[in-house]
DNA sequence: ATTACTATTAATCGAGTAT
DNA sequence: TATACTCGATTAATAGTAA
């Protein structure tokens, strides 16, 4: 039985991505079922947002579009984690604290909240990376979410902040993200038991790299 | 629809390999099937191979089997490669030659039909490489096969050998494996154009690393 | 050559249920 | 509680063809 994985992973060995032209005939071939069932097939992968088509007579251009894609390298991802061989890291450059990660490390709420769902009282400020959007969204996106809630303290009501563990230079501190900031951003914010800064010795511009870090 | 593939990646992500206790209803859930699909979807991977099922009325002891392990490895490199994270290498050591490669390399016919499938004169000698009988394996597993036809002198026909281009120390050069001793083997033998040992400098227990070569 | 529609056949699924 | 059988319902695949 054919699954619209084994399609979408024979379209993306054979087109990489680009635009191409492919034939139902050739295809079907390669797995052993008949030429329309081929053709339904693309129409599915069409209608589920997975490729983009465009037939004629003379075959039909497809192109894998990013949601067939991030499905693929999902995969990839939860196949390297079988097997073990997924060892994400993230890379940041040290920028000075534009955020408001700041803020939310003033309210007496948030740093009870916080030293009992991570694990540590955490030092006054945060430290602010910039990354690349993607794969600042992918790593993040693959490490255990532990949620802060939010509370209210009668004047106003303050929204819940997702966090997640990580090592920088074998120090455990957390990504923070304020739910309502909680959208792909080029910087993010690290809050730790100490004040990074200063005990790793780190100016603007440093280098530095994360990693997931699981009790 | 769920396929083989989508159901045996669950079962590696919460059996990892281990004989491990499963309910089909616990399944059902996270693929919005019903029980007897499940059930009836496990005997059929146990049909193919690809699981060992232990049935009882407390849930089924799984486990994933050689073959299940290999073939979701399989699509494991398949995804590299289209993500292009798969660079494969391969570590072997030097030993002094007990191949039959040098043999085969006297014999013209087999030299003439080298220099067309492979482009270069060899050497009239092999390098032999001591390597790990699995990795060696999954690297040539993976490489494109050219295959040198066998023939008759008319005292005796002679085999065919099977090649796969690579690159040593930056030397376009090929593993050969003569068919009567295509079985998996710690010792593998390479021929370039040149006298490898000597233009390297190479000596016995030197560690020395095959990359794969596209034309 | 193609793609892909329609009608028919084949395979798969799930409800009910035995064990 | 389980698993997994039978059998009718549903879904997918194919053959024949139109475009």
């Amino acid at each position: 039985m054919l699954s619209d994985m084994d399609l979408l992973i024979k379209l993306a060995k054979t087109t990489r991505f680009r635009e191409s032209r492919i034939t139902t005939s050739n295809y079907c071939k390669t797995f052993n079922v008949s030429q329309q069932s081929i053709s339904r097939r693309l129409i599915d992968l069409e209608k589920s947002g997975l490729i983009l088509r465009n037939p004629s007579t003379d075959g039909i251009i497809v192109k894998i579009t990013a949601i067939g894609r991030s499905l693929l390298y999902e995969n990839l991802t939860t196949l390297k984690k079988i097997f073990n061989e997924y060892n994400p890291v993230l890379e940041g450059k040290v920028v000075t604290g534009v955020g408001e990660g700041k803020y939310y490390l003033s309210k007496t709420q948030y740093r009870k909240k916080i030293k009992k769902a991570l694990g540590f009282s955490p030092y006054a400020g945060t430290l602010n990376l910039k990354v690349s959007i993607e794969k600042s969204g992918e790593f993040i996106e693959n490490l255990q979410e532990i949620i802060i809630a939010g509370f209210s303290d009668g004047k106003r009501t303050y929204g819940k902040v997702y966090s997640y563990k990580i090592l920088i230079k074998n120090v455990k501190a957390a990504i923070i993200v304020p739910k309502r900031t909680h959208h792909s951003k080029d910087i993010i914010e690290i809050i730790a038991p100490i004040f990074l800064r200063k005990k790793l010795k780190l100016n603007d511009g440093d280098k530095i790299t994360l990693k997931p870090h699981e009790d």
